[in-house]
DNA sequence: GTAGATTGTGGAAACGTTTCCACTACAACG
DNA sequence: CGTTGTAGTGGAAACGTTTCCACAATCTAC
């Protein structure tokens, strides 16, 4: 037998289910030797009280919000998102609890999809960093499950709470380029649109490229620096960067981690930041308000905030538009001056 | 009528309840008119499917492992805790769910427990952060609820992975002493019991004053800074700190984010860290690391994975003894130097 | 000794779905 | 015109518990 039930163990001690019952609730109403019998058999035949039909007749409906992402390891903004919806929902509502989906990979991301649609254990869910293929659309919406992207791109064809990224890589450049920066190198993801990256990185570049190119100036390509996300990487390839002549002197990395590992390897390389070197991120992590990181904020934990208001609204049966995040805003600390520098 | 159900919705669109079933399903085995009625029916009734009972004739078993935290705003930890705890599930097993439940208080946190405990919705309980009193461990038991304690403090009366408090006190402190600091100032919580500062604070305190005392230094208590645990109060009290005669050489702060709280305090005095005061820090976090904090590195990430890994095996009826987590390291970095300096 | 309360126990009914079998109606075919 | 197949539908049974009522056994008080 798989599973034994409560009426295995019930005929094992030689009792009814009843009394099996009162043992697993902690009823008082039960002689010591026969919760005695009873734990013996549930020992012996390795019951399990099945979670869902205990709380079926207790007429409980179980209120979970699913939130899918992948593993929080290597984009720290996931984090943040995470943060912002855990704060938003024990402001507004209570009553929810909220399950975490882990995916490893593109298909792991769809059988789960699929599992969850299929079986109907959250409410509501939200996706994070993800995309929808036409047909997981049509599958959330053939099933009504309500949801909401909170994401790095923006998508019209699905409520997604997104933000502009070709805009936030043209922000960063024009703010360089007004420092007087001329000779300024990317750091980012490859373009390659593997299973967490998207196009983030390409579209960033893009933004970067444009205004580099409205400007008149070449980017030669020893500076693009393209490396998988992650710290280690981007100071590889950082290094490597720094190892040639022809040196920037001012970085727009794609992300604050990879920021830091800019910054990190400035310093290894003897080149002082911001004096010898501006570097620019972008996320705004906390951790770049400590490290004095000028970045671009794209108000991370209030885009988790903004995802839960729009899906507590749509469990309400509310129809309300999908919200938009704020503009993405220029924070300019210590990692950045003016160029050539103006000696005070 | 509370909650409309399948056969309701039945009963009004005038057919069964197999078919009702079919159109929730999705099932291509319906005529358009008949899913247009039910349907209609549907959003009439406001009708929700209830998520338990649609499992239980499939046969599913909800396979959940509940992690019950603070909010994790205030301390950071909690955020490395989960992570590790994350990454050490997707690493063993895939067939769990990770649920969050997040306490506001005191009270809340009871309720909390014994709803958990009550509806046995998770199959295995990780409480971060969070004591349990004699009674809520009775229950625990009683319930034949498997669970592990992943906290900032030790205790023997339930399995809980924690660390020495005390212990890191001392080794900060005694490092300090070792680089010739002797006007020491402690940076940390009230000692208050308030809800999720335990005696944490005044642990590590007490390392701290034991070491202070056993070679003969007297701590002014105007060296001795507590406040509610925020990096704003914390810079605050710090900031009181500097502004008082018999400045301290070194600060040991409770926590990294207390610690970068009493750099900028030090930054905004004109006091240069680590030239004229050192600080040392507590915890590790990844923030450290690139802010070269000076800390005590008391293993976040692997407290959580020990912990699913305990949890796991205890689930699969397996009686292991708790875990121990790796000894509390010094990790120096750059926010600490000898006192008084030797010129290099 | 008897009426009444109390304690321990068994098992039917209920919880709200899905699944499956049975049935109808009708089309296709010889 | 029968036979066979099939699409659409209805509803009983099943899923694994809890809850409640009924009943027996035992105690309690007069």
């Amino acid at each position: 037998m798989t599973h034994p039930t409560i009426r295995d163990v019930a005929q094992r001690a030689g009792v009814g289910i009843g009394t099996v019952s009162r043992v697993l609730n902690n009823s008082p109403r039960v002689t010591a030797s026969t919760r005695r019998a009873v734990l013996d058999a549930i020992a012996i035949l390795g019951y399990k009280p099945n979670t869902l039909a205990r709380q079926l007749p207790r007429k409980m409906r179980i209120r979970n919000i699913g939130v899918i992402t992948q593993l929080f390891v290597s984009y720290r903004s996931f984090a943040e998102r995470l943060r912002g919806v855990q704060l938003a929902l024990n402001e507004i509502d209570h009553s929810y609890e909220l399950v975490l989906f882990n995916v490893r990979s593109m298909p792991h991301y769809d059988e789960r999809l699929r599992s969850i649609i299929q079986t109907g254990q959250v409410e509501g869910l939200i996706i994070i960093d993800l995309d929808l293929t036409g047909e997981q659309h049509e599958l959330l919406l053939a099933h009504n499950l309500p949801f909401v992207g909170v994401n790095h791109f923006q998508n019209r064809e699905w409520p997604c709470i997104g933000t502009d990224n070709l805009h936030g890589g043209r922000m960063a450049t024009e703010y360089l380029l007004s420092l007087g920066h001329r000779k300024i190198a990317y750091v980012g993801d490859e373009f390659v649109d593997v299973f967490y990256a998207f196009n983030t990185s390409y579209e960033r570049y893009t933004g970067f490229s444009q205004v580099m190119e409205a400007h008149g100036l070449r980017v030669p390509d020893h500076h693009i620096c393209l490396a998988p996300h992650d710290y280690d990487a981007a100071r590889a390839s950082a290094l490597e960067l720094f190892r040639q002549p022809d040196l920037p002197t001012a970085i727009f990395a794609m992300s604050d981690m990879q920021a830091l590992a800019c910054i990190a390897a400035a310093e290894e390389c003897g080149l002082r930041v911001p004096d010898d070197l501006s570097i620019i991120g972008y996320d705004d992590l906390e951790i770049s308000y400590h490290t004095r990181l000028t970045t671009m904020r794209q108000h991370l934990l209030e885009s988790g905030r903004l995802a839960i208001d729009y899906l507590l609204k749509r469990l309400s049966g509310e129809n309300c538009p999908v919200p938009l995040l704020p503009p993405i805003e220029l924070i300019a600390r210590q990692t950045t001056r003016p160029y050539p520098p103006v000696k005070g």
